[in-house]
DNA sequence: CCGCTAATCGGAGAAATACTCCATGTTCAA
DNA sequence: TTGAACATGGAGTATTTCTCCGATTAGCGG
């Protein structure tokens, strides 16, 4: 699997640290709630405090700083330190409480809304971004799936892409996107949508989209998540940590966010795009009153 | 010696190197210099390699380190490492050019969004959303229309609202909504997406399940449009439409955020809320690797 | 130029810290 | 229940930081 980043450059360390927290085991969680909620004293700590502080064994905290791609808790430390310098204002507060009025209610999701757009960006890794630009314009065609809510992102990929003047077909029948991905070959490209990266019907499909020599693109909170293992560019979005919330569907959110992304960076190289979506706003004209 | 300077507060360190540097000796003056053209390795060195580079004994860097302020050669590095992180430019201008790196494009495609969702609040209006949200509560069974990008927003709404527990229909083809609409009655409600809220698609059906005696409420982006003169609940989002960005999707957006406003709301009056999204999330569970 | 003092410097070893290896515990599937 | 794979922490090792102290140099008065 890819390294999840060298260090020095900007990537939000503790955000890293949600997006691989479910592939963590125990002792290692211990230590990443530990850092999450005290990240100012980790930095400050060496190996043996944090993991008295985390109530696990030394080897288990040098454990966790190798999953989340350091050499060793050194490159750790140092990472965190750099998270530090400009943290956002403590996100307290922001809880939605049962008695707040409408309007607060709104304030607070805007609120969230708005440090989940910031999140994203400080996890988007411009390479990987780059790179799925690069494949998708070079791919001969695309099959873009997702199931349940990602498949919904997957029908907005669809019809942005479409949008520019790609030729795209989006599947969201677990069936039809096992079928569809075992009839994959060289030159094509699969974009696959799954929050969690775990999704079996998404996982086995884009396994064997990469067998068939492929090139596969997913979307995903998860860094360390099957899907991602399979994966030639893997785009990482942060990964739901604000508890309660109606639906607890802010992925969707962060998901729209770096398509938006993807799909302006697309238009911009892609010279068509503006006839593309000048020749699709008319073809609709008509259907106005 | 006084301590210049405890820690981890944001003082740069390099700075302070040349306002101590008069004061240090010969050997301290070969650190500094190499550490104030090579900070990225610095950090990354041992005091060891440090030593080795300036051409002075470990004992000078350490030293250098004190003078400094620092406790040792460890602090001395996280805070240095704390200087490298570069707040990128403020932004000159929001516009996307075609000359924008990558980084560039994702940094400004976010403050775009994160405008968007604050004027989405500020023209969100309690009055309807509360509305809404009673109606919503109220209805016998829920209808969501919508076709083209505003019809992926009404699968997501769907999507939201059967997680939460809700019976809700959703239609995206434009035959099929005009036939469910004609059989809406009292006691229904339609939910129209329509972002110009002139689609003919659209604004017919409304009009019909509003003689039918259904409430209709509306999501669009234009107050004075014909959708909007048939509903009893306009759900306003911003119209700007942003120039040149791929696909000009942001609406959808700005949709998805007052969606979730929505919802949250829903899912705070609705005492089953709870409930449902755990059953729901049960339910896909072993649909996981 | 010499000799003295104080500051400076670096190496050797001590202390602290990070890391490796491996025995033991845990989980889970058969 | 047993076996296999995985997870865990402790004991020991390697590495790094730091301390101590003797050697060296610079400054200065004669």
């Amino acid at each position: 699997m890819a390294r999840v980043g060298p260090k020095l450059n900007q990537s939000n360390t503790l955000l890293m640290i949600s997006s691989i927290y479910t592939s963590l085991t125990k002792a290692e969680k211990k230590v990443a709630d530990f850092v999450k909620s005290n990240p100012e004293e980790s930095v400050l700590a060496t190996v043996t405090d944090l993991s008295e502080q985390a109530g696990v064994g030394e080897t288990s905290v040098i454990r966790f700083c190798r999953k989340l791609g350091f050499r060793g808790f050194h490159e750790f430390k140092l990472s965190v330190a750099q998270d530090l310098v400009d943290r956002p204002p403590s996100l307290s507060n922001m809880e939605i409480e049962e008695e707040d009025d409408v309007f607060t209610v709104a304030r607070k999701v805007t609120m969230k809304h708005e440090m989940l757009i910031k999140n994203t960006l400080d996890l988007v890794n411009v390479e990987s971004l780059t790179s799925a630009v690069d494949k998708m314009l070079a791919a001969k065609r695309i099959f873009v799936y997702g199931v349940g809510s990602s498949g919904i992102t997957a029908l907005d990929l669809h019809y942005r892409l479409m949008r520019l003047g790609m030729s795209v077909e989006v599947q969201r029948d677990s069936h039809i996107i096992a079928m569809s991905a075992a009839l994959v070959g060289k030159g094509d490209l699969v974009f696959g949508i799954s929050t969690s990266g775990s999704t079996r019907d998404l996982v086995d499909p884009v396994r064997q989209a990469k067998l068939n020599g492929a090139v596969v693109i997913c979307l995903t909170s998860h860094l360390r998540s099957p899907i991602a293992a399979h994966a030639d560019t893997v785009l990482l979005v942060p990964s739901k940590e604000l508890p309660m919330e109606g639906g607890a569907l802010s992925t969707k959110f962060t998901q729209i966010h770096i398509l938006n992304i993807l799909t302006t960076l697309i238009s911009m190289k892609k010279d068509t795009a503006d006839q593309s979506l000048e020749k699709t706003a008319r073809s609709v004209a008509d259907k106005l009153y």
